[in-house]
DNA sequence: CAATGGAAAACC
DNA sequence: GTTTTCCATTGC
């Protein structure tokens, strides 16, 4: 038999299937889907079964692949087609898609050594007259009777806890035999108590609307507040989904995966779920992977990348917070994890719900217009009520005195420490100060591969890049002109837990990117606040999303305008969304929540509006913007940019990409640009970027695979394509 | 006219 | 990705 390959090297030349023959004794472990080693000139590589029953209709020589690696395909029927999909619309090479559905462990690479991990256990292997008889006989074998006489009370014991040579002797004489048993590396801690939920009328109604139409490939948008139970109306219908006899996908945003949202599940669920995110290491996964593969469990909660897992009855989809931007991945191949949903929703027939507080105006939108079925949980579940917002106007209260701290907001976490109640407080900003500038000169300390402001971080005392991992010592001395008047500017989380603590005296906890980038930690934080270790919990938006703490009464944000002062079209939406979040997390049980947010911009409606918690009010001002400056949901967005290292070349070019864009588009698009990218270098390659808005364009993506095409063999110039990017 | 080296092509 | 092939340049 002659089959197609897909070969795992990511050179631009060797995106193609290669034929190869299958020797006899393989015949029947050769299946769509399987990896298989293949002589690939003078090397062995690895590849996916992507064809069988090839014709041959070539003039080369045709080898013989050397062996099959799997049993079971890794890639089934619908997950290559979800590969075409994403090759045919991110406009990557079919081998890169592939390599991005899958978890390490099943990728096709040359190296690869996951194992699977069992414990040894031992067990009586003849009946307890024999072993009676045996112990009479051998008295003076005392080691050897007092394993015995453990195992004649329980079933089986870990081999381990005894000593090797008297097991081994048991087992030559066959009393006892060895019992290998796969164990899981990861380990679900569940952290709630057992609770039974019972859905309020609202909650059932919603529940029940999606639950009547199963078996359509309907996509819902459930608006609900924060606090109004989406959870447990997701877990209903999970339920339902598996009485059913099919199989549940839950994706949630990396942040707020926490061991909450698991805990959850498993009380409901036990073990029948498997986990998927960034936080569990290879083998983890390997073993979580392994569990879906295998159909030993029926719902998968994960990360972006889940939303591959190789359910093989899916029957619903849901994404929680589905206004997330991780959802869409920031590297190549760069797919969006809801239209891969929606894909598999087709396919499977099966609905998709999307869920959030805050959805993102392009879901919203389409809710409106009847794309998506809008579902609605207006008010919280239980006694809580939506918390009272405060704005702070930043400007009037530095008049007096400069601090990060506004007066209401002291005497308000003071008063909450008294009542022994808990604060959470929001900076979406990290390290200590944000640039460093010479007061004399106005030089500030930049990135020198990413031309952007480094940040200085107290706790290792270095400046460091975010975006590219430099750091640099603390400049003692400007470069440019001598003098030593060196300020630092801006603050960020260190700077605040630093200021907290001269202020109160409290327990407090910081949660950042610096703070849980060991395994593990993040949960850890999580765990110790919710039993109270700690009065106050500062954190950058990864606090902001999905956690539930009934004894937080105050929800402070330091500063409101962070993510306002990006320059992106979206940056209202988000500094919404971010402000509404947070404000989310307090007074989520009997406590009342109060919110306080300080800004330098008190009038500006993405916070203003944020005191309404009325989502609609935002959607009406913001939409008429979007319209006037035709962005999305009006118009699609895709950005082509233009890589190089060398400057020129990369300007010249991107002049000709966007002159050939426009010539070979449809009259009704805009092109724009080229202009120089968000991070104009990053790792010292220069990005310049050409915007495309579209409403409908048939040329397009023929057009940009052109272009594409066209500069895959160039080295100077690399081209990348975002489909409705995340950021301009 | 061989030796060298770097880019381009082939790899099933 | 690695290896081979190709071709222009250089040296004698």
């Amino acid at each position: 038999m002659l089959i197609g390959v897909l070969i795992e090297l990511e050179a631009e030349v060797l995106d193609k299937i290669f034929t190869y023959s299958v020797p006899i004794h393989l015949n029947d472990k050769v299946k769509l889907g399987v990896r298989v080693h293949v002589p690939f000139g003078y090397q062995k590589l690895e590849g996916f079964v992507v064809k069988t029953n090839v014709s041959n209709n070539s003039d080369y020589e045709i080898k013989d692949i050397i062996d099959v690696i799997d049993d079971i395909p890794i890639i089934n029927k619908e997950l290559m087609s979800i590969g075409k999909y994403i090759s045919d619309t991110c406009l990557c090479k079919l081998i890169t898609a592939y390599q991005a559905m899958l978890p390490s462990a099943y990728k096709a690479k040359i190296k690869n050594e996951f194992k699977i991990k069992t414990i040894k256990y031992i067990k009586l292997n003849k009946d307890i007259v024999e072993i009676n008889q045996y112990i009479e006989d051998n008295k003076r074998a005392k080691k050897q009777i007092e394993i015995l006489n453990c195992l004649k009370n329980t079933e089986m014991i870990e081999k381990t806890i005894f000593d090797n040579t008297v097991v081994k002797k048991l087992v030559d004489k066959g009393l006892i035999t060895i019992i290998e048993k796969e164990v899981d590396r990861f380990k679900i801690n569940n952290i709630l108590e057992k609770k039974n939920i019972t859905l309020t009328d609202k909650q059932q109604n919603v529940a029940n609307e999606i639950i009547n139409h199963l078996d359509n490939n309907i996509t819902y948008l459930l608006h609900g507040v924060t606090g109004s139970g989406k959870t447990e109306v997701y877990i209903e219908i999970i339920k339902e989904v598996l009485k059913n006899g099919k199989d549940a996908l839950m994706l949630v945003p990396e942040i707020s995966l926490t061991p909450q949202m698991v805990s959850r599940f498993t009380n409901v669920f036990g073990d029948n779920i498997a986990v998927l995110h960034s936080g569990l290491s290879n083998v983890e996964k390997y073993d979580e992977y392994r569990k879906i593969i295998n159909r030993k469990v029926n719902i998968v909660i994960g990360a972006r990348s889940a939303v591959f897992a190789p359910l093989s009855k899916l029957g619903v989809i849901i994404i929680d917070e589905e206004h997330t931007s991780s959802y869409k991945q920031d590297n190549y191949p760069r797919y969006h994890a809801i239209d891969i949903a929606k894909f598999r929703s087709k396919y499977n027939t099966c609905p998709l719900i999307l869920g959030s507080a805050t959805p993102s105006l392009e879901s919203y939108a389409r809710a409106k217009k009847g794309v998506y079925k809008l579902l609605e949980l207006k008010t919280r579940v239980g006694m809580s009520v939506l918390p009272k917002i405060n704005i702070i106007d930043m400007k009037e209260e530095n008049k007096q005195k400069y601090s990060i701290f506004s007066k209401i907001l002291i005497e308000s976490i003071k008063d909450r420490l008294n009542k022994k109640e808990q604060v959470i407080l929001l900076l979406n900003r990290r390290g200590y100060s944000t640039f460093i500038t010479c007061k004399n000169c106005g030089y500030t300390h930049k990135c020198p591969n990413c031309d952007i402001s480094l940040t200085y971080h107290k706790t290792n005392d270095m400046m460091r890049c975010h975006y590219c991992g430099y750091s640099a010592n603390l400049l003692k001395v400007c470069p440019e002109c001598g003098s030593s008047e060196i300020k630092d500017l801006g603050y960020g989380t260190e700077k605040v837990e630093e200021e907290l603590n001269k202020l109160f005296y409290a327990r407090i906890v910081r949660m950042d990117v610096d703070t849980t980038s060991k395994k593990g930690s993040h949960e850890k934080i999580i765990k110790d606040f919710k039993e109270e270790k700690y009065d106050i919990l500062l954190g950058t938006q990864m606090i902001a999303k999905g956690l539930d703490f009934p004894k937080v009464s105050l929800v402070g944000v330091i500063n409101a305008d962070t993510s306002l002062n990006i320059p992106d079209y979206r940056s209202s939406e988000n500094t919404y969304q971010l402000l509404s979040q947070v404000a989310g997390r307090a007074g989520r049980s009997d406590l009342k929540g109060e919110v306080i947010i300080q800004t330098f911009n008190p009038d500006h409606y993405s916070i203003l509006l944020t005191k309404t918690h009325d989502y609609e009010l935002f959607y009406n001002k913001e939409m008429p913007i979007r319209k006037m400056l035709k962005y999305p949901p009006y118009y699609y967005i895709t950005i082509v940019r233009i890589l190089s290292k060398d400057y020129k070349e990369g300007s010249i070019e991107a002049t000709k990409v966007k002159n050939y864009i426009k010539n070979n588009i449809s009259d009704s698009s805009i092109v724009l640009g080229p202009t120089t990218a968000f991070m104009f270098k990053l790792n010292n390659i220069y990005r310049f970027q050409c915007i495309i808005k579209y409403k409908k364009d048939d040329k397009l993506l023929k057009t940009l695979k052109t272009l594409v095409n066209h500069y895959k063999l160039n080295k100077l110039i690399r081209i990348e394509i975002d489909n409705n990017p995340n950021k301009l």
